[in-house]
DNA sequence: CTGCCTTTGAATAGGTTCATTCACGAAGGG
DNA sequence: CCCTTCGTGAATGAACCTATTCAAAGGCAG
């Protein structure tokens, strides 16, 4: 992983270059920003190493090097960003939000900054989702395609999933069967532009008895788990790249929850849409 | 936007110190990267001024500030970085890929590096997809969400979208049914694993005459217009976040093709839907 | 107009980075 | 056994980066 973008293409390396290589694909990110000696100690070289290393791969030097590896970490380009390209460089930034706050450390360390916003409860949701059982999850309207990769997702870890992409009578009603089949939480997706009857759902829900994980791009709405990322508005439509990274992780979390009940449903899973066919021979997801 | 993250909290800024502040919200992204000389220049201060901003703000120096300015781009931490974790990083690295991609510029300029990719088509599939009508668009399994999303932002702009999650009988007919109708183009979301009804409906549609614009994560699969963008498979499940971009990337085409259609559209749903009561009061999309 | 304060940029000194040079040691062939 | 070739790291000097000092310019009260 953390591939080079084929720079090392077919130049014959020396074992230190090699060792630098290394250290640059597993470290790309901080790489960029290391001087020659940094990287040289982190990879166990010596610094002239590093420059011979760079030309080796045609550059002029080492920052010729480190400015080419720039746009394999964040996708920049000489090149003016024009609307898409700015959208997606809000997208990667939204995701660099979100990952900061995975970490739990605050994004900005010095400056008299304001209060870091709350960790997420990515983990504490999968341990509540992975055992409750039906597990109900909606999602309207915009949210409904998020809602329906969720569920997609969760059904293949978990035995009973009940997915619901369309509001009125039948999601209210919907709620009050799972209550009854006895589930305990509720997966939402929220996001804007918030529609009513998710809001009017999330407080039936509460009424219900259930407790409410949603997925959204703010806190304030009735849940008692709020997993909040930004979304991107700079297009016509909004971008959920960093919502689907959310709830890919909780997928995770839920999985991690379960492991064994995960591993046995997804080998069964591999081995009967093997015999049916139904994929492209491949690697299993 | 481009927030400073909340650095210039309560600080009293010279003009000269406001000038520094506007660049930086402006080109956050090329400035972690610049020396205080350089910043000074494209801020058109002196080079005192930038360190004198940067102790202002209550660091050490102006590489502390370089340095807390880093993680309000790529969102890096010291933390190590776990499993989630490592796999946003790789969507931002997926992300960042797509974005050089768009430039058309390769994103190495030196070393004797392989071809680089085509350029994704997506101005050219934009403009046959909103002149299309009907405008079917199917994607099965994990790609139903992507799909189902495309889809409904699809109908806020266009007249006649037909929808297709499910495979089966159901979406040949569909198929055969649209063309029947007038359809031109297919738009299909093949993630991986491919399912083996998906390419067998891609044939199909090229059988009836349709022409295919195809969002998937690497070239190769029965189609007029590729559109591929590389999925994050460090998960127990794939991640779709570039995929996801390139099809925001394609209804913003959509939207640019028809821009009188898409803005009367837009007006009517904005102004029916407000009158339902559908939203919470807020900022339209 | 004078004195005081703030702000700014030119000049400078001290530290760092990087490419080059050179010497040492290991591997391979005669 | 010697010699060549190659890879490596210590040492070096030029270029660059940053913080500091200092003087000039502008605003403002008296």
């Amino acid at each position: 992983m953390g591939g080079l973008g084929g720079l090392l293409d077919g130049v014959r390396l020396s074992p230190a270059q090699r060792r630098i290589a290394l250290y640059l694909s597993e470290h790309l990110d901080e790489a960029i920003f290391l001087s020659s000696v940094e990287l040289a100690e982190r990879a166990g070289v010596s610094q002239p190493s590093v420059t011979r290393f760079a030309v080796a791969l045609g550059f002029a030097g080492y920052p010729e090097l480190r400015q080419a590896l720039r746009p394999l970490v964040l996708g920049r380009t000489a090149g003016e960003p024009g609307l898409i390209e700015s959208a997606i460089d809000g997208e990667i930034r939204n995701l660099g939000l979100l990952r900061s706050r995975l970490d739990g450390a605050p994004a900005v360390e010095a400056g008299h900054g304001q209060a870091p916003p709350p960790p997420l409860r990515i983990k504490e949701a999968g341990e509540a989702l992975a055992a409750a059982d039906p597990l109900p999850i909606f999602g309207l309207r915009v949210s409904a395609g998020l809602a329906t990769t969720l569920g997609y997702y969760a059904r293949l870890i978990h035995p009973d999933v009940r997915l619901f992409t369309h509001g009125g009578s039948e999601l209210l009603d919907g709620l009050r069967i799972v209550q009854r089949a006895g589930a305990q939480w509720v997966l939402a997706v929220v996001l804007p532009r918030y529609p009513a009857e998710s809001i009017q759902a999330l407080e039936y829900a509460d009424k219900l008895g259930l407790r409410r994980v949603v997925i959204t791009d703010r806190p304030g709405l009735p849940a008692d788990i709020t997993l909040d990322a930004p979304v991107g508005d700079r297009l016509v439509f909004d971008s959920h790249a960093a919502p689907l990274a959310v709830a890919m992780a909780l997928v995770e979390a839920m999985a991690d929850a379960a492991p064994l009940r995960t591993q046995a449903r997804l080998e069964d899973y591999e081995r009967s849409s093997d015999e049916a066919g139904i994929f492209l021979p491949g690697e299993p997801p």
